[in-house]
DNA sequence: TAGTGGTCTAGACCACGAG
DNA sequence: TCGTGGTCTAGACCACTAC
């Protein structure tokens, strides 16, 4: 028996409260007080329940207007993208690294345009592939600016993936992510083990440090690789 | 000029300070009495801040051990998930759907293994198309548990998609999804306008109302669709 | 303009878990 | 064991925004 009601006591109570069907989608909520004096809790301890229930797409809230189920149900799905290594591991399986081909050129423009990079910006450009077990789990196709991040020439890259260094190198970092699928091709499916035209899971991300771009990756994984979440 | 000195403040004044490299991955941060001090704030104020960084993947929190900033930072990447209709209006496009097909029969071996289903459950299996400014935006290959919705026999699903029907007859549910790449078989490839092989990004989710499966939906989008997020 | 959520405070007690 | 974060309280003022 719990001494006090917490927060996480009255947000269950009000997602079982939507689940059993009580309160429908678009069906009003008591206001913070009501819920406060019922529940015999302080109002922050309702407002944090509420706040939190607003924050996964549950319900809507608005000032004088009071709190409601949301009508269409917004699915927030929230992915964890950790470092392949990390992921690779975690699912019990041994790491394996490898730099494929390690080149410094001009931004190609596609590249510019992605990155909004100036005419004439050089660029590493490393290609690398990450095994689990043994077999091909996932192929990197990475892309530096050196304008920001002159240090990367000198980097060794055959040993440790640019991922990890740009984690040290780059203390915090914006980023925008994008998920799709894509074709093999002759060199994914060369380097990914599969056929020519077996489709692709890819991710790809551009990231920014202070408004200038960093790096952008594409990420490809092995055949049949899903990317799951519960909520 | 702010009276007071907000949880965002300090929040944004924490991630300033680790994107600026003050604070480095693995480095430990003042604990909130210490901060609240420097702030001239309450402990809860800085609290706020700091969970927050905690949630969004950015600080890592120990009762006793302090906060510190992560070693590797965690990718939270957060996607919201509409319906197809608001997804297409959303984007200032005319939405249409067409119900492809429907019937009604016993649930496939592997539907029964993925919803934890009895055997000779009846599933209600519709395909449907939804289109942006006439274009096939999305093709929908939908399984409704029978025992647990029966009401879904009667329904007409030939002028309302069946996620919209689902919302308003199950008020919520626990659900996973996953994201993944197909090819498109001859069957897609005519629905969607594309050719046999081409690749298709899809998403793939279950649904369950207090622990009895719903429904199983596989999504696929037509070729080339991304879905992004900033963060 | 009045009702509702948003946020801060100052203080308190508690639970986890590192040392 | 005891420092640190986790949470609650009772009260207050404020900012939005529907009416």
């Amino acid at each position: 028996m719990p001494q006090h009601t917490t927060y996480r006591d009255i947000k269950a109570d009000i997602l079982r409260k939507i689940t059993k069907g009580d309160w429908r989608p678009g069906a009003s909520i008591p206001n913070e007080i009501e819920l406060a004096a019922s529940y015999g809790v302080a109002r922050a301890t309702v407002n944090r329940a509420m706040r939190e229930l607003a924050e996964e797409g549950i319900i809507e809230r608005k000032r004088k207007a009071g709190s409601k189920v949301r009508m269409s149900p917004l699915r927030r799905a929230r992915f964890d993208i950790p470092l392949v290594r990390r992921e690779i591991e975690d699912q019990g399986q041994a790491y394996r690294y490898a730099l494929i081909s390690s080149a410094v050129e001009p931004a190609p423009d596609w590249l510019r345009a992605r990155l909004n990079l100036d005419a004439m910006t050089d660029v590493l450009h490393l290609v690398c592939m990450h095994f689990a077990d043994g077999s091909p789990y996932q192929y990197e196709d990475r892309w530096i600016n050196l304008a920001l991040l002159a240090e990367a020439r000198e980097a060794d890259f055959s040993v440790q993936g640019p991922n990890e260094w740009l984690v040290a190198a780059v203390p915090f970092s914006d980023a925008e992510i994008s998920f799709s699928a894509a074709s093999a091709d002759q060199s994914l499916a060369n380097h990914l083990s599969c056929s020519p035209g077996d489709p692709l899971f890819q991710l790809e991300r551009s990231t920014w440090w202070q408004d200038k771009a960093v790096t952008y990756v594409r990420l490809v994984y092995r055949p049949g690789h899903r990317m799951t979440t519960r909520y």
